[in-house]
DNA sequence: TCTGGGGTCCTAGGACCC
DNA sequence: TCTGGGGTCCTAGGACCC
């Protein structure tokens, strides 16, 4: 913990809704929600003038509506958002270069970073008035909260005590006493879910948090959650401002006006959000292996269905059939309402960069050509010099066409003796790769062992389990076109 | 008046490997 | 005929944040 109050948290006074206060000069000191304006739009901020009527970020804009019906109502405009957030980061790194932007109103600044020393809260409070002054006049008259403290913790509880357009600086030494007397749920990460486990627990504010034994706190709210949350009762925060984050995942998703059930319109929907997604991946230079679809049904439960590639990508047609099955795959009967389509497991290079621009991949891998597709669940037994190095986790990847598809190798017991079978799992990676059958041990092994045995009479049993194909309706050679 | 869209992090179970 | 423990990867779900 550092001994003076030098990280800012800073964070813009009602953004959305201030921006738009200032360019449309018709809507300043009148009610402003922005945010979804459909039938199951919710606010993303409301300006103070209709914080007076009990509006609320996050609540439905039908609630919000009945509760100021007199309001403006807008949908967000968030390219001007971005550009008035960059405005604000720049004033930020004007003062040091270390700042963490947390979202698009909101970042932490370490002044420690810009070599000042030795800071009294006064000089801090002196800073953020100039930093409050820098970004109004480049903002065209924004105004934001600061708050200051020795930790990441006290700046950002410290930014909300005197919104709007206030500075609070917390004086060095008093942090574990400033927050005792506060609710639990001033500490980032303490919802509602851990606000109620923590209450029966006989714990309702920071002070009551600081009593409560480390071990009986981790069986509460779980091991991380309540490790980090013993220490920081008591303002033990070390964690360090960082800048440029990686990203970790990419996605987009929808809420439908009504509930959708119409599979080939799903299917449709679920393609042009596979082909955004690419698009975000290939505008950030980043690729991904895990593609998940989201299904919300019209009972707000939510479900995930995801598929791990052998290989990163972020091109649209592999994403879109890889998304198409997990759909298909989803329950969908009785409606949902929200689609989903997202990508993980990001990587900062992509496909192509491993796999036809690495030098060394192509000395051990080469490119085959197969006379036919697979069919679906396509079963039997192939040769030792078909099967080539396994990139994923089970099984092997095979090559048919021009396609790379992962086949998954299982043992059947059949009256004639073990059989082994494949299912053709994964027809959307876009590149075959061949090793010599000597480089895959296994490979040969499997080969030697396996009883051969035609496509026709092999049992699909085994293979039945594997997600299924779409290679009937995606020729693998099309999936390799444009690379 | 029902509950957005974009994320992050954690947990837990099963598979698999050593 | 029984019995390990640790580590990693994958999948699904949940809490939380702005």
């Amino acid at each position: 913990m550092r001994a003076d109050p030098s990280i800012l948290h800073v964070d813009l006074d009602a953004f959305f809704a201030a921006v738009e206060q200032r360019d449309k000069p018709s809507l300043r000191g009148k009610p402003v929600v922005v945010g979804g304006i459909g039938l199951r739009g919710v606010v993303s901020t409301a300006s103070y003038e209709a914080r007076k009527y009990g509006v609320r970020s996050a609540m439905s804009t039908a609630e919000a509506r009945s509760r100021c019906p007199h309001a403006a109502y807008l949908g967000t405009r968030f390219e001007v958002y971005r550009e008035t957030s960059q405005a604000v980061m720049a004033q930020m790194r004007a003062l040091s270069p270390l700042v963490e932007p947390l979202s698009l109103d909101e970042a932490f600044v370490d002044l420690a970073a810009s070599g000042l020393r030795d800071l009294t809260v006064e000089d801090v409070e002196a800073i953020a008035a100039d930093l409050k002054a820098a970004i109004r006049s480049a903002t065209g008259g924004l105004t934001a909260s600061v708050g200051a403290g020795t930790s990441k913790l006290i700046a950002k509880i410290a930014s909300d005590l005197d919104k709007p357009d206030g500075v609070v600086v917390v004086p060095p030494g008093t942090e574990a006493e400033f927050l005792a007397p506060m609710q639990v749920t001033v500490i980032p990460g303490v919802g509602p879910a851990t606000a109620q486990r923590l209450s029966m627990a006989g714990v309702r504010t920071v002070a009551d948090l600081q009593q409560l034994a480390e071990d009986e706190l981790i069986r509460q709210v779980g091991s991380a959650h309540g490790t980090s949350l013993h220490r920081l009762a008591v303002a033990a925060d070390d964690r360090p401002v960082v800048s440029d984050r990686e990203t970790k995942s990419v996605s987009v998703e929808d809420t439908f006006e009504t509930d959708l059930i119409d599979r080939s319109l799903l299917s449709a929907i679920g393609d042009r959000m596979a082909h955004r997604v690419a698009e975000r991946l290939q505008k950030a230079q980043l690729s991904g292996r895990t593609v998940t679809v989201k299904t919300r049904m019209h009972d707000f439960t939510t479900h995930t269905r995801s598929f791990t590639l052998a290989g990163p990508t972020d091109d649209p047609r592999v994403i879109a059939r890889v998304a198409r099955r997990l759909l298909d795959d989803s329950d969908i009967s009785g409606g949902i309402r929200l689609l989903g389509v997202g990508v993980s497991s990001l990587a900062d290079w992509i496909q192509d960069d491993l796999f036809t621009e690495s030098e060394a991949d192509e000395a051990a891998l080469e490119l085959v050509d197969l006379p036919e597709r697979p069919r679906e669940r396509q079963t039997g037994y192939y040769p030792g010099q078909d099967v080539v190095h396994s990139t994923h986790g089970q099984g092997w990847v095979w090559g048919t066409g021009r396609g790379l598809v992962t086949v998954r190798f299982e043992t059947a017991e059949t009256p004639a003796g073990p059989v082994r079978t494949f299912g053709v799992d994964d027809p959307e990676l876009t590149r075959l790769q061949r090793v010599d059958p000597d480089e895959a041990p296994d490979a040969s092994e499997e080969a030697a062992d396996a009883p051969a045995s035609s496509a026709a009479d092999a049992p699909a049993s085994s293979a039945a389990d594997a997600p299924a194909s779409s290679a009937g309706d995606a020729p693998a050679s099309s999936v390799a076109e444009g690379h």
